[in-house]
Formats: C-alpha cells, sequence, structure tokens
DNA sequence: ACAGTGACAACAT
DNA sequence: TATGTTGCCACTG
C-alpha cells in the first residue's frame, strides 16, 4: 500500500474531509485499513501541535469528532469550545453539549480505491 | 524490550 | 442518558 507512517496516512485523509462535514476517529482508522486503531488516531492528530514541519499544516483535525458526534477534545493548545467554534464557522450546528448531529454532517468517507490513489500520491 | 500515555470505541450497568 | 470497564494502537522514554 503505502509505506508513510501512520501518522502521515491520518493527516492525508483528513485533509480529504470536506468543509462543513465531520467524521469519526474510528472511521478515519477503518478507512485506513485498522479498524482498531481509533485511539491511535487521536494521539496522531494531537501530535500536530508538536509538529512544526509542512506535514502539519492544513490539517482540517476540528473536523473529526468521536463517534457519537461529541467533541471531546483537550490538550494544552486547543479546547472543545475552539474546536466548536471552527466547526460553527463553517456552518455546522455544535450544540452546548459539544454535540453534532451525525446523520446530518457526517462524512462516509470514501472507496478503498480512491483511498488508495490519495495515499499513493508524492 | 517494555511499560506508560491518550483528542477512541463497544459494551455493561 | 450517564458513568465505568475493557480492548486496542502507535509512539515515546
Amino acid at each position: 500500500m503505502s509505506d508513510k507512517s501512520f501518522y502521515e496516512q491520518v493527516y492525508d485523509l483528513v485533509r480529504q474531509i470536506p468543509r462543513g462535514r465531520v467524521t469519526s476517529y474510528g472511521r478515519v482508522a477503518q478507512m485506513l485499513g485498522r479498524p482498531n486503531a481509533a485511539r491511535a488516531v487521536g494521539y496522531a492528530l494531537s501530535a500536530l501541535k508538536d509538529e512544526q514541519t509542512t506535514v502539519a499544516k492544513d490539517v482540517p483535525w476540528h473536523r473529526v469528532i468521536n463517534s457519537q458526534g461529541r467533541i471531546t477534545i483537550s490538550n494544552r493548545e486547543h479546547s472543545a469550545e475552539d474546536q466548536a467554534l471552527l466547526l460553527r464557522a463553517e456552518g455546522i450546528m455544535v450544540g452546548d453539549d459539544m454535540r453534532v448531529d451525525l446523520d446530518h454532517y457526517l462524512w462516509r468517507g470514501l472507496h478503498w480505491l480512491e483511498i488508495d490513489d490519495i495515499l499513493g500520491e508524492n
């Protein structure tokens, strides 16, 4: 498939999430062929705050939330409110309980062929 | 090599 | 609906 690190694969995929849509950590993991690596996906996005290089640029990390449609982020760089603000800026409705209606905003992802294409480039 | 960590997820209460 | 528990994973010191 690809010789890119898991982190890079996650970033590449997250960059494909359309503006105004969201997906879950688990779905990202599943799309990368690792159905049980949801936790690692969160870990990868968390690492963005330390990445000063270009690989971390333009990664819409805020479009990734948990499988229940809830924002669960919390680290020294960003808060749940920060993420909610970014999502609302894209027209996504985020309740005070930090929840998003997945039936309306969920990005179901790509097919394996397209994914292979994306990860294969550059 | 190995234990600890964390932006998860599924399931049981 | 709201916790708690357990399994998983990539990465780090």
